[in-house]
DNA sequence: CTTGGAGTGTCAACAAAGCTGACGTATTGT
DNA sequence: ACAATACGTCAGCTTTGTTGACACTCCAAG
């Protein structure tokens, strides 16, 4: 089945080994994305409100422009998003400080309410599995994954860690 | 910053850091979907098409049912996608031999042409990660993964492996 | 002080891919 | 004979992405 003969180190690179790879990760995909999708089918939203909730939690005062770099889409897409959050009191656009052009996004006490519920359950499930997995998998989880983001994925996924809040 | 007093063991559960397996979660599956959709996108396709390719040809001579339960989507989202593939000469559906309700999907030459275009170059992407990470860290990811699936998609996730072929 | 460009919002139109509900046909198994 | 299964399809709706165009505010530089 597999040729033994060739380099040990490398059996873990086998195209077998790739498509396990490929295929857990659509799996796990499904399940990280499960509960709070099922939290957020409740109300009228989706897994874009989602995304722009949390990353708003995560670095309050952000502004649109930002948001749009860190969330590849077009800013149609976002703004429809944005525009129901604010609507429903979720998020707060504050005119720009330094410069008025810009806006300020911040979470309202209803939207940090929403961004808990989400990010509990999400972070239940993470933490389940990083604790049936140990330290050391995770490290080696985490280092899979910032492997497989290219150049700008991995650019923003570090930005987030810069000024944090 | 983080207090050491408690258990230096459960350090990696800190919501912090469950908060970076999260976002990491997030790019790495950008990245994991970015070279196939650039291929997808030059031609008519979407993902959904990716994804009902990989199952067949992974699993050749699959029904119709196995496959929506693997993937987890209505029958007719996903009529709408096989009909596609057929009709464009990708997919071949015959008619059962021991169930002639069934339909059992292969690959055509052509789809298997596709199919290879397509995992050539997410396989490129898994291993340049997995070669990056090494061995240790990719029994790390994998194991991370494999929990964070719920019993229904773990079960889906084995099952591909009991009769690859 | 004007003018170009950046940051934002919005209208319109479209596409991919998910969903529900309903119905029809072929086939199998009781 | 009849109920259930496997499949296909029509119609309509939703979310979330896309282009393209246009307007407004505001900053910065000439």
């Amino acid at each position: 089945m597999v040729d033994v003969t060739r380099s040990e180190s490398l059996l873990y690179l086998t195209d077998e080994q790739l498509r396990q790879g490929i295929e857990a990760m659509y799996f796990a995909y499904r399940g990280f994305t499960a509960d709070p999708d099922r939290i957020l089918a409740s109300m009228a939203y989706g897994r874009a409100h989602h995304r722009a909730i949390h990353f708003i939690k995560r670095a309050p005062g952000t502004t649109v422009t930002n948001l749009l770099d860190i969330l590849g889409v077009t800013k149609q897409s976002l703004n429809r998003v944005l525009r129901t959050l604010i609507e429903d009191g979720l998020v707060e656009s504050r005119v720009g400080t330094t410069d008025r052009r810009e806006r300020n996004l911040h979470l309202t006490e209803a939207g940090e309410a929403l961004e808990n519920r989400l990010s509990d359950s999400q972070r239940a499930r993470m933490r389940s599995a990083f604790r049936d997995a140990g330290p050391e998998a995770v490290a080696g989880f985490r280092r899979v994954l910032e492997s497989m983001m290219d150049g700008e994925l991995h650019r923003q996924y570090l930005s987030l860690r810069e000024a944090p809040k």
